[in-house]
DNA sequence: CCCTAATTGATTGTATACAAATTTATACCG
DNA sequence: CGGTATAAATTTGTATACAATCAATTAGGG
């Protein structure tokens, strides 16, 4: 997967998360080979990867096309992304490791640290912590099949995008949940640690439908 | 899809559930090729498709391996699959068409006699009536992107190995569960028909677990 | 004799050429 | 003028040839 077949991916998926492609539009092999600078070959093996992930949809002998994501579709997607995070949050409370208990506190911290600081790389510093804790509660759930099945999910075209722009206050109040996630955890209790954790996903849902969706559109 | 793709993937795909090769085994591209009366190309396409079902796990410029799936890991996939069609059911019980109601009704009647006929197709005939079913739900669920999502989920490597075998009395323990999630629905009682759903998955696990794992392997 | 390094062999990754299918354009008929 | 059928052009699908990477083996040095 690395080299033009990496290219082509990251290329593509970029292009495709910054709209230049239009939903529903068709995307032209030979054109994408054009631009990404390598062979058709490679440029193919993208596009299913980018299929699996759900940003086009290719119908046989016709060509990949990009996927339209609607917001009850969004939706959807964090509902179901909250039951499964739920329930690795709840093996999570029934397994994780001390070290790893500490390693979560740790993140915690310096989510803190990052939302006092502000500045114009709080963002990015954010999503990456915020990746690295929720990673830790996949680690810590013992369940590495479950755990790779979730993560590909969250990969998802849905997922990435709906990435929200946290202020400093959303910030605060998502590393609040954190808190309460991982005082849940430490004492054993998984099922508390399960609906803190749909509870933190179901209301960053209900961030992005309030910032993104403000009318109908 | 169609044509030197489809025919490998089917291909691989059966000797992967009949066993022919073991777990962990590298399968080679040119054998594979080879074997399928194709060329590499389609043959790679396959072995793609088939790392996105996790029947196998593709490493960059070392091929790829067959996938070993655990006890628990199973078990983890019965109660992810339990979750992902509970949220289906719930949403058709607030949203199946009378129509669509009208079909259970029919299906369920169906795999009675099924039940009742006995014979050699008895188990084949289930498990379309079964997959009917299920499609109904996630088709009156009127989600139709969550739907795809939890339908590629059901055709995975585990899902489709543990397609149990079913005796008539299971056919009609299973059936049975089948009606009181339509009554649930009928009432348009979401929560009820969630849980059935979930009751309803978790003990075809428990099934499984107890037939084809009686002692520790 | 064991460990390291280079070379050989084999396998995956990529590019290109060709085949099949679909879409578009055009000509013909009603 | 509209509709259908045919034909050309474009696009995807497949096969094959070549390049790059990895595994194994062998040669060399300690």
């Amino acid at each position: 997967m690395s080299g033009a077949s990496e290219k082509a991916y990251v290329s593509i998926r970029n292009r495709l998360l910054g709209g230049e492609f239009p939903a529903g539009s068709r995307l032209s092999e030979s054109e994408l080979s054009e631009s990404c600078g390598v062979s058709r070959t490679p440029v193919r093996e993208a596009l299913r990867r980018l299929a699996q992930e759900y940003f086009v949809r290719i119908e046989p002998n016709r060509g990949a096309f990009v996927i339209d994501w609607s917001r009850d579709d969004i939706m959807d997607m964090f509902e179901m992304r909250s039951m499964m995070e739920g329930l690795t949050a709840r093996k999570a409370a029934e397994r994780a490791s001390m070290a790893q208990i500490d390693l979560m506190k740790a993140i915690i911290k310096r989510i803190d640290d990052v939302a006092e600081g502000g500045g114009p790389e709080m963002r990015d510093s954010f999503l990456t912590l915020n990746r690295q804790f929720h990673d830790t509660i996949f680690e810590a759930s013992g369940s590495p099949k479950l755990t790779e099945i979730i993560s590909r999910f969250v990969e998802q075209a849905v997922i990435v995008r709906t990435a929200a722009q946290y202020s400093a206050y959303d910030i605060v109040r998502s590393n609040q949940q954190h808190k309460e996630l991982l005082s849940a955890i430490e004492k054993r209790n998984g099922m508390l640690a399960e609906i803190i954790m749909r509870s933190h996903i179901l209301t960053a849902g209900e961030r992005y439908h309030n910032n993104y969706m403000p009318n109908e559109a």
